[in-house]
DNA sequence: TTGTAAGACTTACGACGTAAGGTAGCGCAC
DNA sequence: GTGCGCTACCTTACGTCGTAAGTCTTACAA
């Protein structure tokens, strides 16, 4: 065995590298992943990872394509069967297999937002949204528009406000009590009050993430639909 | 006048940094915007800054609260005057001033995307798109979902996803030539095919982000207020 | 056995945010 | 008017980041 020697070292390649940078995102955040830390994960030194990636941006690129691999494999491929009644269901069901791997991985979103890449896997999936639209029966146009529409709802999160009820967030000394609250957002605050004991068996108490991504995706979702049906009229 | 002496040097406060930090932002992005460069574009060093703001962060927190002040400016106040005939139009209007003021400050959603912040005039709008809503008619439960379904549109912009024609981007050897592009990915580049030429005079070529904006804004808001009247008989 | 090239390591640079401590000049009590 | 203290600003320096540049090591081919 002339191979196995000074001290085992299994040679790296871009793959290892983006299974650990992965790793470091998924157990310790974003901020966590650096080269230095990759490389320590690795065993190795920090500028070696450059023979083969060429910069971080390239292993975030990399993460993100990753990440569409195993989407591609929680919906079980990118393909396409839909008709005008099916269309819609099915798209919904993809995009939620797209949102239970983004759950998996809560540093990706971010990543995601500030990329312009579209990698190989990305650009298919894509492609599999449309497909899915045009299968339903949807114009070209109406599909870009619906792209639009959908816009980060398509890969499976948006951008959630975080409507800190104002006591948990700030602990310091500025932060406003319920009655001064109830004067500068009067309208915000009734609400509050009213939601939060409306419904305190609810899934994940006042504020359900699924519920309300599934709220504002079937709203999109049907808005669609109503299109396709009006355009059958004219066209 | 014994005050104007010494290099007439006017004083710093939280205010005059926050305004040229917006200037730098405005003009040279938020990258450009270091704590060295905003001393030097104060005429101070990088340390007194912190004598008036705690940290950058902090300074963020108040770029993005400035830019709800312009946009309470923008849309005459956060007022209600609304009915169960006039919210929608009410609160598209709203958030297309919000809007307005975004596109004049490229670097502002970013910065809002990531932070919980909450400070009170954003506090104040919130209260206001609420109102708009209850004023309307819609239920607390109606409108609290209604505010998720339009997550950070509700501020007037959506992560627009790229969608680079691929041969734009990506100046480099591996950018994928159209043929290889139907190949890959063959609804997409039907889509485009289509969508490019269709409409060659159009408001901003073939991808008007204005358009969409307000395509995916209406889609929400016609969704709503389906559910709205949805309510009225149950109730 | 020796030449070569890939792949790893070492060192170092120039950003960044900011902790710690120093200093100048104004306002006020005496 | 003199000294004190407080505020606002400055100086210096630390630790971290991504990564440019150069060196050493090792595996293999000739």
């Amino acid at each position: 065995m002339p191979s196995a020697r000074t001290t085992e070292r299994t040679p790296l390649t871009r793959e290892r590298v983006l299974l650990a940078a992965m790793g470091i995102a998924d157990r310790d955040g974003l901020d966590a992943l650096t080269m230095r830390a990759l490389a320590e994960a690795l065993g190795v030194e920090a500028m070696s990872i450059y023979h083969h990636l060429p910069n971080k941006d390239a292993i975030l690129d990399g993460l993100v394509e990753l990440v569409f691999v195993e989407i591609e494999g929680e919906v079980d491929g990118f393909g396409t069967t839909a008709d005008a009644t099916t269309w819609s269901p099915a798209l919904r069901e993809r995009i939620l297999g797209a949102r239970r791997v983004l759950l998996r991985h809560p540093w990706a979103p971010p990543v995601m937002e500030s990329r312009a890449a579209l990698g190989p896997t990305l650009a298919r999936y894509i492609d599999g949204v449309v497909g899915i639209m045009r299968a339903g029966g949807l114009s070209h146009d109406l599909i870009h528009h619906g792209l639009h529409a959908l816009g980060s709802r398509m890969y499976g999160f948006v951008q959630e406000l975080e409507l800190d009820d104002g006591t948990g967030g700030g602990d310091d000394a500025d932060a406003p009590g319920l009655a001064e609250m109830a004067a500068l957002v009067p309208n915000l605050a009734a609400m509050l009050a009213d939601v939060v004991h409306d419904d305190p068996d609810s899934t994940l108490g006042w504020c359900d993430d699924q519920t309300e991504f599934e709220f504002g995706l079937d709203v999109v979702l049907e808005g669609l639909e109503r299109r396709r049906i009006a355009e059958e009229g004219p066209a």
